[in-house]
DNA sequence: TATAATAGTTAGGTTAGTCTAACAAAATTA
DNA sequence: TAATTTTGTTAGACTAACCTAACTATTATA
């Protein structure tokens, strides 16, 4: 059985190595970072999840999880978005309120209790912040790759994630009129500074990269959570 | 904010002082015995709720929580029962299951999520055991002090709750035919070991003296929850 | 009431998870 | 490629929660 710390630790390797594509390994200082733990804290606990066989690792080497490490990692995603679906659905939570209380629930030891939830909630597949929500096998779709920071002027896209699950940038998007499957036209981008003027619901607001950075969009052509297709697609 | 094991320990000391009217304060061993620690752990830890000024502590003295220590542990055992409660009637669990997963349930911080919880279940009394759930007050009603090894041959009586949660005796419980509500007539109890003859629906089972002390009943005139009203009490 | 039994405490030690400070390796860049 | 910056490790220390062994206080009993 793993305490809590180290689901953590899983947890946070698996969500650097799920953050894109290319990058398939993670670094000491970015997983204290995401930790809010000192470097040093982090080797130790290597050391001790490399005895456990949950990560690979060798001094100053890159840190991957291995196959049962990444199982245990899914499994704890799995519990999060689940919580956090049941919070939002049944409970009346707000979107930047169910992060909190799933990093707690996430860690509660009960196989009945997670299949029950799954069927009380009839099998989400997403989660409040448009994640997908890994199956009982443990398979987890891939994610999506395009943002509204990469979507070109006058082009049109549909919001279906957000990066980002801090209550702050929660409570903005919803203050710049955003949520999931909103329909939004990019009106023109800044070349200085990218800044994108952008269009939702007839309302047209400006909003930052870093800000555009974390909403993750498919074109309006393509499903949510599908790869969009080549021939239509309006994104890049 | 406590650590779960402080929490742990105040809960243990209510239910210690909570088990019978005369008895209000707890011993060292009494709480570490409980609580599957060593006395000298308990002994440690209760010098560091005096400090927090959550217990009433002075060496070789009895241990009584202060008001807030208190306020604390009924709080949750609320958490405790509604999580139960939460189990057993939305997640189709069996009565002898919520118990082990509500003990990590219990420790979730979250107001929010309490009174959420509340509501969904309509502001539940009772937890399956037939325990009494505090409200959001904290207000906690008087236990039932009869149990069934109270009841004299020939009178009958209604079982209300369960002293002992744990899986093997709740099982047994089941076993035996009985339930909350149920209603039970002793046939006979024997004077050397108290051995009881009871029937319920109808079936005649034997029970153990020590089995009888943990089915908590009422006369079958008396409302589940209330005392019994004295004129046509049928027990003691 | 003296003694034995029970209950409770203290001292010293362990492990998990954290820290800081000093150092070492690797990567970047001039 | 040599110097600098970044990244990662080691050593030593701390706290919470636990332990055992030895001791002391309280209570029960002969």
């Amino acid at each position: 059985m793993l305490s809590f710390t180290e689901e953590n630790y899983l947890k946070a390797l698996l969500q650097i190595t799920m953050e894109n594509e290319e990058k398939s390994a993670a670094g000491t200082n970015e997983l204290a970072a995401a930790l809010n733990v000192k470097p040093a804290t982090a080797t130790d606990m290597l050391k001790k999840l490399k005895d456990k066989e949950l990560v690979d690792y060798q001094k100053y080497g890159k840190i991957t999880l291995t196959t049962p490490g990444r199982k245990h990692a899914v499994e704890i995603i799995r519990k999060h978005r689940l919580w956090e679906t049941f919070l939002y659905k049944k409970l009346g939570f707000t979107w930047d309120e169910v992060h909190e209380v799933a990093e707690q629930l996430e860690h509660i030891q009960s196989q009945k209790l997670v299949d029950k939830l799954d069927q009380l909630l009839d099998f989400p597949e997403f989660d409040p912040h448009g994640d997908i929500i890994p199956n009982a096998k443990g398979e987890i779709k891939v994610s999506f790759k395009k943002t509204l920071a990469d979507v070109d002027a006058g082009k049109s896209c549909k919001m279906v994630a957000v990066k980002d699950n801090s209550v702050n940038f929660l409570q903005y998007v919803v203050k710049v009129g955003l949520g999931i499957n909103n329909d939004i036209k990019v009106i023109s981008k800044e070349s200085y500074d990218s800044l994108l003027s952008i269009e939702v619901n007839g309302i047209v607001n400006s909003v930052s990269q870093k800000f555009a950075q974390n909403i993750l969009v498919v074109c309006s052509f393509c499903e949510v959570g599908k790869a969009c297709s080549k021939t239509k697609c309006e994104i890049k």
